[in-house]
RNA sequence: GGCGGCAUAGCCAAGUGGUAAGGCAGAGGUCUGCAAAACCUCUAUUCCCCAGUUCAAAUCUGGGUGCCGCCUCCA
């Protein structure tokens, strides 16, 4: 089996061929820290997020990095109406983006290098671009000089051309070409500023991240990501600093972007004001269903948001859990027999889930179709587990273990159903569990006197708390819903 | 205007040449004090429309229609 990827460059799925035997360089856009992270920005973070776990499952050594933009217009003018500094700003949101991302089980990247601690590094790539005849300065602002890049547009597929021709925007009279971005911006007065060899001013949008990409993952590495909203002009941009500046080319080998997220068919964005942050979202569904919804489509396609398909989501997520719960239940029941056929037949599904888990998520990170591969594997768990409620077989060890491994295993790759391995009761979860013994205990002595008002009026109550009953001719089970 | 993407059942969604995965919702059944869960069966002769290529097309080609995105900060 081989990983092939959707490259944006060559607008074609092509086989993974790491630069360096066994390991994986990836950078991913980040975030400007000037709000909290909505619905629409917690997509890619998902999306590489299961990307790496893959990575990392089939062995690759992976070292992820992701940037802060941390100075920039929208961070200066927040501040500027909370009358505090910058900074500030900053961090308060670099704050509230890892809170809600590790809420959403998201692995932190190995290293989240922010613009204002590598001005020096800027400052140096912006200096030998100069040098190299790629910018010129004009009254302390500096460009860069996009006819002097051939390769201009092949990443959004545009020529200069064309794009001269749908120009929308104002043009500085003072740039050479309409296209000329800017490397370094002089300061207005009251502005954050750093000395620099062009007189006082701060990084232009796209440099940074051919400075932190090129500082931590060297001039090429393997995989760069975002939404496809940055294919241009931020990641065309990039590839013109990246490559003029070391002259190795391509500066990264795969180009991958995920579609968006869109609320009522239309993108979600800050400034069209349709979003819904992330920490609103999770004070009504949990975590895990938000990154099950995300991942039941595949990363590619565009994402119509509503609260009707997260409720869907979960009572899709529910089935899992609940073949969870019943492998769990099997391990407890798990004895020490000879595999019967009805064994046999569940490793077989079992070895058979794990193949087409890893062949979708081999076909670009088809995460929608390896979920379906878990339905399929749920099934045959729960066909299984009913064998054994009625008496039918008894629960084999060896099997039961291999199944729960490998269901762990897929589980963990999506980053859902957490603890799908058998985990230990905490210190609390055993008081619960004590408790509840001596309600169901109560509760079928009612049941056995026909007291079914009593039964029923303990389940009534328990169900209000979220604690669902299950009856069953072996007894009762309950679960946290 | 330029560039790109998408259109599959009530809803969501896989599927890039071999005769429509999966989930949700719905119907019937088994189990059950009732419920829940689970299992079984059913729910698209058909993949926006038209034409073409092919023994064979949801999948390829051409045309049309509709929707979305980028070209300006944006994940």
């Amino acid at each position: 089996m081989t990983l092939k990827v959707f490259n944006t460059l060559t607008r074609q799925k092509e086989e993974f061929v790491p630069l360096v035997p066994g390991k994986v360089g990836m950078y991913v856009c980040g975030v400007t820290p000037y709000n909290h992270p909505h619905i629409g920005n917690a997509r890619p973070y998902i999306t590489w997020d299961v990307i790496r776990r893959y990575l990392e499952h089939v062995g690759y050594e992976v070292t992820h990095v992701q940037n802060f933009t941390d100075i920039d217009d929208k961070i200066i003018n927040t501040a500027k109406a909370e009358n505090v500094s910058w900074d500030v700003i900053a961090n308060r949101y670099i704050a509230a983006y890892y809170e809600v991302m590790d809420q959403l089980n998201i692995r932190r990247a190995h290293l989240y290098p922010r613009v204002s601690t590598h001005i020096p590094d800027i400052i140096a790539m912006i200096a030998r671009l100069e040098e190299k005849g790629h910018a010129y300065t004009v009254d302390g602002d500096v460009y860069y000089r996009v006819e002097s890049f051939a390769d201009y547009g092949k990443l959004s597929g545009r020529s200069l051309e064309d794009m001269q021709a749908g120009a929308r925007v104002d043009v500085d009279e003072r740039k050479q070409h309409p296209m000329d971005f800017a490397l370094w911006k002089s300061a207005k007065p009251g502005e954050p500023a750093w000395e620099s060899p062009w007189g006082p001013g701060r990084p232009g949008w796209h440099i940074e991240c051919s400075v932190m990409s090129h500082k931590y993952l060297g001039s090429r590495f393997d995989f760069h990501g975002g939404g496809s909203d940055l294919i241009f002009p931020h990641h065309e941009n990039e590839i013109a600093q990246s490559e003029a500046f070391s002259g190795e080319v391509p500066f990264v080998q795969y180009w991958l972007h995920n579609g968006f997220i869109t609320l009522n068919e239309e993108k979600m964005s800050k400034s069209l004001g349709n979003f819904f942050l992330v920490k609103e979202i999770l004070e009504h569904f949990p975590a895990e269903v938000v990154r099950f919804f995300v991942l039941s489509t595949h990363y590619r396609s565009p994402l119509d948001f509503s609260n009707e398909r997260l409720a869907e989501a979960t009572r899709s997520l529910e089935r899992l859990k609940n073949a969870l719960g019943n492998l769990r239940y099997l391990l407890t029941r798990a004895v020490d027999v000879p595999a019967t056929a009805e064994a046999q037949s569940l490793q077989m599904a079992t070895d058979n889930a794990r193949k087409e888990f890893a062949a979708a998520m081999d076909d670009d990170f088809n995460t929608a179709l390896a979920i379906s591969v878990l339905f399929g594997l749920a099934k045959e768990i729960n066909i299984y587990h009913n064998k054994v409620v009625t008496g039918l077989v008894e629960a084999e060890a060896a099997t039961v273990k291999q199944v729960m491994a490998a269901f762990g295993e897929m589980a963990e790759i999506l980053g859902v159903l957490s603890g799908g391995a058998g985990e230990a009761a905490s210190g609390d979860d055993q008081l619960a569990v004590a408790l509840m013994d001596i309600i169901l205990e109560i509760r079928q002595e009612a049941r056995k006197k026909k007291d079914w008002g009593t039964a029923d009026q303990i389940r009534d109550r328990l169900g209000e708390l979220g604690i669902v009953m299950e009856d069953s001719p072996q007894g009762v089970r309950w679960k946290k819903r």
